[in-house]
DNA sequence: CTTGACCTTCCCATGATGGGAAGGACTACC
DNA sequence: GGTAGTCCTTCCCATCATGGGAAGGTCAAG
């Protein structure tokens, strides 16, 4: 199989396949005599595996650790979960901090009557509003907008 | 004022000070003789503006429209409220997304004994899922898992 | 006058992904 | 056996917002 049905098989682009093997995620393909990759069954598996974990948010390093875990039949359990649980706690914080930001921007566009009069609340706020920095309680609890 | 002062005070980097000039976000900052930039109120006033607005999530790109719209006192209100709420649908879509793969996750974990045996319904399912992309009305609804 | 804190520009890195060019390989059709 | 078109290769560049750090100039306090 060469990499464009490896591709369409795994639902991971060329382009990332050759990424994940630069940087070392995946094991270098086997090559044809005209030094094209080919892909076994089983690389297509692995590839799948990685494109259901990217799929739910998963970083690299992250993707790394859990495919090491994978394919050691003797793992823990635990040190799975363990992945998981830390990564719903990032995607939980990441959750907040857009929901606060939407709850205040829902605020302000309430308040703004969104005509062809120049009067703009959200302006205002933007203008005059204390930085999220001054405020301890808030950064403490959001930390940088950040979210991506 | 010299740059750490503004950055200080509007609670912007220096490295991103000089970089939304770089970009054409804010005015090349006056000089001092020896070339350093300086700062009067009204260039703090905008900086924090932009503080502000990227707290919030907003793009370079929406905040040049923002502070271009600020800066217009015949600005229509409906044209700040439409970009306000075009990024609250933007955020509500990042937070679906990272809603789903919560919910995916929390799932699995809760199938997952999290002990030192081997056995993980988390590992299962990353080797056996479909792909969201064999899934028309998932993809439909959450698009990629790009949540930055 | 030295020390240290500041400023300048310039280059590089991040993370995951895609675009595209230049050139070689393969396939299907005539 | 050409040729067209599709595939593959590597290499470089771009994204977005942000920071790190080097090399060198400036300024203020002691």
């Amino acid at each position: 199989m060469n990499i464009g049905e490896a591709s369409k098989a795994s639902g991971v682009s060329t382009k990332m396949i050759r990424y994940y093997e630069q940087i070392g995620l995946i094991a270098p393909a086997h090559r044809s005599e005209a030094q094209y990759r080919t892909y076994e069954d089983a690389d297509i598996h692995t590839l799948r595996f990685i494109r259901r974990a990217r799929d739910l948010g998963f970083s690299v390093e992250q993707m790394k650790t859990l495919l090491a875990l994978w394919q050691d039949r003797a793992r823990a359990s635990g040190d799975v979960k363990a992945i998981a649980l830390e990564h719903i706690a990032e995607l939980d914080r990441k959750a907040a901090a857009i929901a606060a930001m939407t709850a205040t921007l829902r605020h302000l566009a309430s308040n703004c009557h969104g005509d062809d009069r120049p009067n703009c609340p959200i302006l205002d706020d933007f203008a005059e509003a204390p930085l999220a920095s001054d405020m301890p309680e808030v950064s403490a609890r959001f930390g940088r907008a950040n979210i991506g």
